[in-house]
DNA sequence: CGGATTCCGTACGATGCTGT
DNA sequence: ACAGCATCGTACGGAATCCG
């Protein structure tokens, strides 16, 4: 399998451009009357041919689509095919059928995907619940950078529950964005990345509060998380849906930024509930790995010491529990 | 010396060819 | 029709090189 995570380069997620702006039509014409510059088709031009049958795959690719609000084709490769070009090829179709939507930010960047109105009503005839759906414009170059590793970490969860060995489940998956449809207009002040749920054979379910970190926001600001987070713990308060006994996980570009943010979360009395990990970590150790440390045992830990970070949010795998 | 240019390596998707 | 492999076209970053 390919690797899911490859570097944001400094150009990334300039310049997002929708792709399917000009119809079809005008690009004929000019292919008949303009002398031909290339025989293939840019990858900013919309894909002549269709998808025939949609078969089961081309749903679930859609369904994926819909659910994450924007995938890029890594992941969506790593989850439906054993191979990047089939992958694309494949995807080619369904933008070329009007299923998806395809915006190339740059030609040395994966490809993002949102989907179509068309796209979302093929889905709802097949039954799929439409408030899980998502459809409409690209987000925001930093929405997107949080998407980014909000899918990764989704991607690597869902591959991770497929090892028959582990025994494992994802029962809920619910990203930031189904959290604020689900709230309404009332959003609660906590709103985590993700919210999900974790069912592991004759274990009760784990519950985790996923903050996806760009290094955006100060140390004292997620301690003021940590402080909400704590007063719900403390009175045994479920946490969107969750009951007690979950956890919030603090994923972070780098060891540095974990360290600054523990601190903070220490001061707050955080520091034992939340655990944290970066986003290399995880993708080497599996989301469900020894990938995570508490935040205390991560202050704790002295300058120019690496942070020892062993424990699963799974009871039975190594270092779990706690 | 410092900016411009060239070259190389890498990344991405598109597609030709071939086998199932 | 689809999947897999190999290759191609386009673009970028960075190092090396050129040149005023």
């Amino acid at each position: 399998m390919q690797p899911l995570r490859r570097g944001l380069r400094p150009h990334a997620l300039l310049d997002l451009r929708p792709l399917d702006s000009e119809p079809l039509a005008v690009m004929e014409t000019t292919m008949e009357d303009a002398p031909r510059k290339s025989a293939r088709r840019r990858r900013d031009e919309k894909p002549s041919r269709q998808v025939g049958r949609l078969t089961d795959r081309d749903l679930a690719v859609l369904e994926l689509v819909g659910r994450c609000r924007a995938v890029q084709t890594p992941i969506i490769a790593a989850l439906h095919f054993s191979e990047p070009s089939t992958c694309s090829r494949r995807l080619a179709r369904l933008v070329g059928a009007g299923m998806l939507k395809c915006h190339v930010e740059h030609l040395n960047a994966a490809n993002w995907y949102t989907l179509s109105e068309r796209g979302a009503e093929v889905l709802i005839a097949e039954e799929v619940a439409e408030e899980s759906l998502f459809t409409g414009r690209l987000p925001s170059a930093e929405t997107l950078q949080h998407l980014e590793r909000l899918n990764e970490f989704r991607a690597a969860l869902t591959l991770a529950c497929r090892d028959e060995r582990l025994g494992a489940s994802t029962s809920c998956f619910l990203a930031d964005h189904d959290l604020r449809r689900l709230s309404g207009s009332n959003t609660p002040d906590l709103v985590p990345d993700a919210i999900v749920q974790i069912t592991q054979r004759g274990q009760p379910p784990v519950g985790l509060a996923v903050e996806i970190d760009l290094s955006h926001y100060s140390p004292r600001i997620v301690g003021k998380k940590g402080h909400v987070t704590l007063a719900l713990q403390q009175a045994r308060a479920p946490l969107w849906g969750l009951p007690h006994g979950w956890r919030p996980l603090f994923l972070a570009p780098s060891v540095a930024r974990l360290r600054g943010v523990a601190r903070a979360l220490v001061d707050e009395g955080a520091g034992d509930l939340w655990w944290g990990s970066s986003f290399d970590l995880v993708a080497a150790r599996g989301p469900l790995g020894p990938a995570y440390a508490s935040m205390t045992d991560i202050a704790g830990t002295p300058r120019g010491e690496p942070p020892i970070f062993a424990r699963s949010v799974l009871p039975t795998a190594a270092g779990g529990g706690a």
